[in-house]
DNA sequence: TCGTGAGATGACAACGTTGTCAACGAGATT
DNA sequence: AATCTCGTTGACAACGTTGTCATCTCACGA
């Protein structure tokens, strides 16, 4: 910038005003600086402009894994809000390791990112309070923190999955079964909830055998299916609780050759390619990531005193087939 | 930082040294230094010390859409290896529009990315010489740059086409149509490439009705497969030149109650539970990706002079069915 | 004619960090 | 005892911007 000022043979402030656009400039001026700039091939140096003004232009973004579809479309949903805002993502993946999640958000709190969104994978977020304090806002997705209080985005876990259990009692299912993940997680928990409130409403016992809750995999999921399918009287019907026990309980089934009619929690690619398509009950990522960067930007933009906001995003059952089979 | 130094009673530049774990300092002013720090919950400015040190620890990864499987299993990678380079990713997607890829890159380079790993778009990219010259690393994927020379990880994108060709003459197959993408998109080029060479090392001649080139969409797809399948003498099997064609395929054969044996190019979720199978000429993002960064960071650790490299990484060939579909 | 106000321009400090260098003291060497 | 060496510590400048404030010019009206 120096150098464009030298080049162009005026003071360092005027090219820093062409350079921000800003209107009282002379005509004759400006060119000759925009020439330097184009000549010397000039580009402002975003840390010292950060570093003077005390924000970044920059918001942090921890997801599970940015892998994994669920998120990445909620990510893509926070890019193109904060691109409206001229803002850029750092996004880092948790693995679902606590300390890791700390570190990466330490690290862009470090970073002076000007907001942070959280998927939380560890259960403590106290650490987030000095900055907090400090004035970073934070929202969270998917889950609430641990122990804080903060503005969170969450989907209807709990109104889903008792739709989806209300969708197979109307096909006239009376022993549902449901595998989900590990009750640690919030998510499972309130998954497990509606579930519950479906068949008591529906005046059913719950009984524990046709209740799994353990983190996915093939091993658990053939256990499951085990005591699901192995006894006196079988579940005719089965709600998933994620994505990925829901693969893996459809493949199971087809090494196993077996039936059972079967919603999903959450969607699934090629869910409709499927023979039966898989009925599924839909989370709309997109919708989260929007709406957290959404609250985020009103926050970052002043709105820090505002009552704590937590957004609930509605669920959307899609019937392609599987859910549909009728009980024996 | 002037405040912990204060309150520790010590130089500020004592504390910078406690802050860096740098060695030469008494332990008993490290451990003041170390409290004061506690108490005040002071973190380290990132902007003023890049601004410092003239690099940022941050590279900046280009990729038409975050939320495509594809690129976001890309994504992890390199985050993982920018990770164990201590370095935070800022991902964007270009959408591919040759102007947001442009204004993406130009902001990363603002930031003063250390590197930049960029899935072109656009067919020009000398826009990135000054940049490159003033010593940024740039390294492209899947898709060589435009009018500019770079390190490249590319996909063997004609040999995995050639293969599912040859895979398809194996089992009989005489009229093997082509769906790929529009002509212009290197990759398509590419594959449509092997998709020839294998039928003329056959010995069978191209038929141009038997070749499909265009963005995949629903009704692009339905008028290729009525080229391919209404005339007199029907294709009896098929290569896709991408996941989102192999799918478009799927759904309207399953509408059309038609059967044809099927290679798609790149994997897809759940491509093993279809009835029958996909069978696909997989490509390996996550290795594309650790092999893009891998390679950045080489040159970013100073290996700018050495010689620009073209990384070809391998398809693989996995049958689940659809391609073993015998010819009537 | 002079004073006033508005707009353009520039000098300078400050943002928070780290590299450089000099000062200092303690122990080793002559 | 004088000199040297080495490790610890701090003063200061610099990185590249932008906010603040002062200065200057010109047009306008009193």
């Amino acid at each position: 910038m120096k150098d464009v000022a030298a080049a162009a043979g005026v003071s360092l402030k005027t090219v820093s005003r062409v350079v921000n656009g800003e209107s009282n400039v002379n005509d004759d001026l400006r060119t000759a600086v925009l020439e330097s700039i184009a000549e010397l091939g000039f580009r402002r140096n975003a840390s010292a402009r950060d570093l003077r003004q005390g924000r970044s232009g920059t918001i942090g973004l921890l997801l599970e894994d940015v892998a994994d579809p669920f998120y990445s479309i909620l990510s893509r949903a926070v890019e193109d809000v904060a691109r409206e805002h001229g803002t850029m993502v750092f996004a880092g993946s948790s693995a679902e390791d606590s300390d890791r999640e700390r570190d990466l958000a330490l690290a862009f709190c470090e970073r002076r990112v000007d907001g942070l969104i959280i998927v939380p994978a560890g259960s403590s977020h106290s650490y987030l309070l000095p900055e907090m304090r400090a004035g970073i806002p934070v929202v969270f997705v998917d889950r609430p923190p641990g122990d804080i209080e903060a503005d969170m985005i969450l989907t209807d876990n709990r109104g889903g999955s008792r739709r989806g259990v209300e969708h197979l009692l109307s096909h006239g299912h009376r022993r549902i079964g449901f595998i989900g993940d590990a009750p640690e997680i919030y998510t499972a928990g309130e998954r497990l909830r509606g579930y519950r409130e479906a068949l008591e409403a529906a005046g059913i016992a719950v009984s524990d055998e046709l209740v799994t809750q353990a983190p996915p995999s093939p091993a658990s999921t053939a256990d499951a299916l085990d005591r699901l399918l192995d006894g006196p009287t079988p579940a005719t019907a089965l709600l998933c609780g994620n994505s990925r026990t829901t693969v893996s309980v459809l493949r199971e089934l087809a090494r196993r050759d077996a039936r059972l009619a079967l919603v999903g929690f959450d969607d699934v690619e090629l869910g409709d390619l499927l023979q039966p398509g898989l009925t599924v009950v839909a989370q709309d990522p997109g919708a989260m990531g929007a709406a957290a960067a959404r609250l985020l930007f009103q926050r970052i933009a002043g709105d820090s005193d505002g009552p704590l906001q937590t957004v609930t995003i509605g669920t959307r059952l899609i019937p392609r087939g599987s859910g549909e089979l009728a009980a024996p």
